[in-house]
DNA sequence: TTACATGCAAAGCTTTTGCACGCAG
DNA sequence: CTGCGTGCAAAAGCTTTGCATGTAA
């Protein structure tokens, strides 16, 4: 996988070293459908080999978002998530703020707003850190019939 | 100013109580241009009355969101970033990968993105909370000059 | 052989929570 | 009066850091 071949490059650039457990963490993230936490992404790697400690996820999940082959974001809950660049279709997602739920979006959508915030504002959008927030059609719908309920 | 009448009003309606504190970190919302952390808001509210609790502010912050009076959203540093939705037009903002720096735009720009979400996916956007990640023309410029520089 | 990377443990940071007291209504 | 809101302090949760050891190159 190409992936690979960019990080032992990137490594070797700048004098860095390709360890086992940095090739299992890029390995988990192939494996990861997307938007994982440091955490999960912990635990994926733990099964693989039991001695991995979870600053050495985060130490090269900050290397690999570095290389930018690696994207996060934060859906504000305080957990950072982590995807592979190279694994998905260039993409942003959609958050709903009543159940969590996550949706993917082809970048291809927001093209027109992407070339507008450059022509308009000199303003170079990364497309994949993109997290809009809002409320799903189910959300909304329950929202419509229980106005009044707002907090538990 | 209407949104403390609004404030009182809501409060009123759920039996809540108008506190001086909850009148404080309201009146320093309004103080505040925008995008201020919790804790910038207790240190402005320390100024005005030497004990009042973070907690509080927390406790408070979130009772404003909850009524729609305060926007928050999440930079993605760890620090949760909050702005009276009253004191502003509807807006979002650019947020500079490079310096940091956050730009605000008028919601108009993004009206025909909301609304081809809207019919699309059946989402409906809340554009008052979009934080859009990029790149500002002056580090476009900066890393152009600079192609391989990387890590500090 | 060199010095980069790791594991471990502890610290750091923002945010949340439990509890007894105080005060708004 | 009643019980909601507050301050205090401690906990919780994710993330980072210091340091001695291990290991890629």
């Amino acid at each position: 996988m190409c992936c690979e071949e960019r990080f032992l490059q990137m490594l070797r650039d700048r004098g860095f070293r390709l360890t086992p457990q940095r090739e299992m963490v890029l390995h988990v993230l192939h494996d990861t459908e997307e938007h994982a936490t440091a955490d999960e992404l912990y635990a994926r790697v733990s099964a693989l080999s039991a001695a991995v400690d979870i600053s050495t996820v985060y130490r090269t999940l900050e290397l690999l978002e570095e290389f930018d082959l690696v994207a996060s974001f934060d859906l504000g809950d305080g957990e950072r998530r982590y995807e592979l660049l190279t694994l998905h279709r260039p993409h942003y997602h959609l958050h709903c703020r009543g159940c969590g739920k996550l949706a993917t979006i082809d970048a291809l959508e927001l093209q027109p707003l992407v070339d507008r915030l450059e022509q308009a504002h000199g303003f170079q959008a990364r497309v994949e850190h993109w997290v809009i927030p809002g409320l799903c059609s189910q959300c909304q719908a329950a929202a419509d019939q229980a106005p009044s309920a707002q907090a538990a």
